[in-house]
DNA sequence: GATCAATCTGCAACCGTTGTCAATTGGAAA
DNA sequence: TTTCCAATTGACAACGGTTGCAGATTGATC
């Protein structure tokens, strides 16, 4: 994902207003390594600025996923996730925690059933999401008190 | 997915009761191509019975599941689907209507990129989903009226 | 048929998310 | 720098899908 200082110039160059939110809420995205939610999201931002909205939060994840900046995923863990990496990649999630890590796999050699001719049921295919399931390495040796 | 009738002798096996409900419910069930929601399940069975409750559809549906007699797939398309289908497959959905169908994809080929050494970042991965999103053949060629 | 636990229905509550709208504010223009 | 206005914000209500609850009903066993 982009930089704070370029997303503040994209929205810039989009008519957007730079507002301390935003520019918090870009910050809390730089580089994160996790895929959070809205909520995720909105707590780590409200250290900085107790008085932000999660409304706001989730107004600016939206508007950040329809610019292409970032990925909205529905993995089937309660909330969206929000995904900085917008390269072509798959995920894996723990059904225990909802942990969610990024996996790159070729998947050129997927092999369709002769009976489908290349094509999907008469679908006109955009896109393929890959998610493997289980459970993450903390929630295979759980601790004494979980 | 088991008929109506084996569905019946696994309840009984289970010691829960025949009604005429769940009666209804698998019968609704049998044979779907379609991968209904509970609302769906639930309008159709209302059909017959208007004094069912969607809170029973929901209850027998998550029974049905739990007992591994149907898989419920949450496919962003707002509710749970419900899908007889237990055989490993994959599913295409279409971003406009929600259309869901299955695909048997050939998915022993994928491969996972070397840093990887076979392991997806310390998960344990117990089952895999590919889902491929586009339009179905009814939502690429609109109709007049649409 | 009587008994009783399992089940059903109806409704309230839940969660994640979005609509609404008055109040506030960024930023272009003067 | 001040003015102005549309964009944005924050608070709260509402939404859709799903589940918890409680009291009424009903299958299964005797």
């Amino acid at each position: 994902m982009k930089s704070p200082a370029e997303l503040t110039e994209l929205f810039r160059q989009q008519g957007l207003k730079i507002t301390p939110q935003r520019v918090a809420i870009f910050q809390a995205l730089h580089g994160s390594e996790v895929h959070p939610s809205a909520e995720a999201v909105y707590e780590s931002v409200a250290v900085g600025m107790p008085s932000i909205s999660l409304r706001t939060v989730y107004q600016t994840l939206n508007d950040l996923a329809s610019m292409g900046e970032l990925v909205a995923l529905d993995l089937g863990t309660g909330a969206a996730r929000f995904d900085p990496n917008t390269d072509p990649h798959h995920h894996v999630v723990c059904d225990r925690c909802g942990k969610v890590r990024d996996i790159y796999a070729d998947f050129t050699d997927v092999r369709l059933p002769r009976s489908t001719k290349g094509e999907l049921h008469g679908f006109r295919v955009s896109s393929t999401e890959i998610v493997f399931r289980g459970l993450c390495h903390s929630c295979q040796h759980p601790g004494p008190d979980e």
